[in-house]
DNA sequence: GATTATGCATAACATGGCAATGTATTCAGG
DNA sequence: CCTGAATACATTGCCATGTTATGCATAATC
């Protein structure tokens, strides 16, 4: 896959699987990969940016817990989190509307 | 719109664009802007650099022409630049897919 | 005569995904 | 037991690409 697609997309990406629920960065990207059945490969040099940046924006928070006997960094979705992910859901589809559009045929509506 | 979401697309739309038949960039521009609802204003910064870029790749050849007493530089598709689209629009529909299948619902299939 | 639209182009900047690297633990296979 | 794979977090440097700003030029509009 061009990778270059993914770019603005990976936030949205993660906001959504951590809104089930708190869990941490390997699980999201398992559950990212399963989920596009397969398609997409969030690395970790995109997987732990995202997560730190996502913090930072105060859109999900962190804390460390221990399960399995690991210790894993948990996040787990802030209300700020929520309005950004349903922001970032109504762009993806007017972005993908608009694709459609100029894809899809001469008139706008595929 | 989150800019970043367009990367990795601009390239698809200017070809879908241009395999209508030869045009130039103002008028590729503007045509996206209608196809999309005025959704993606390409600007010149990415337009033209883009142009440029799918040239190199042999994906289009251009040719200075007059029309309207005005002189502009028209692109048409290469055989190989048809082949790049088809593939790049393949692509579009597996990563439209994929976000899909995070975002619509936990079992991929929205 | 000034502003807007048309038309091409480039440079500096910021963003963000990727590969590579580093560290550490757990688990399965030989 | 020991080696490798999977799990788990993190950072660095690279690179591609979109944006803003700037520059130039002509045509149309007010």
């Amino acid at each position: 896959m061009d990778s270059r697609l993914l770019s603005g997309t990976v936030d949205t990406l993660l906001l959504e699987v951590i809104s089930a629920g708190a869990t941490y960065g390997y699980s999201i990207a398992q559950t990212v990969l399963a989920r596009s059945r397969g398609y997409f490969e969030i690395t970790e040099g995109s997987l732990y940016p995202a997560l730190h940046r996502l913090e930072r924006q105060k859109y999900v928070e962190s804390f460390w817990k221990e399960a399995d006997g690991r210790e894993r960094k948990y996040y787990k979705l802030t209300p700020d989190g929520r309005t950004a992910l349903a922001a970032k859901k109504k762009e993806w589809r007017q972005f993908a509307t608009g694709v459609q559009g100029v894809l899809g045929g001469a008139d706008g509506v595929a």
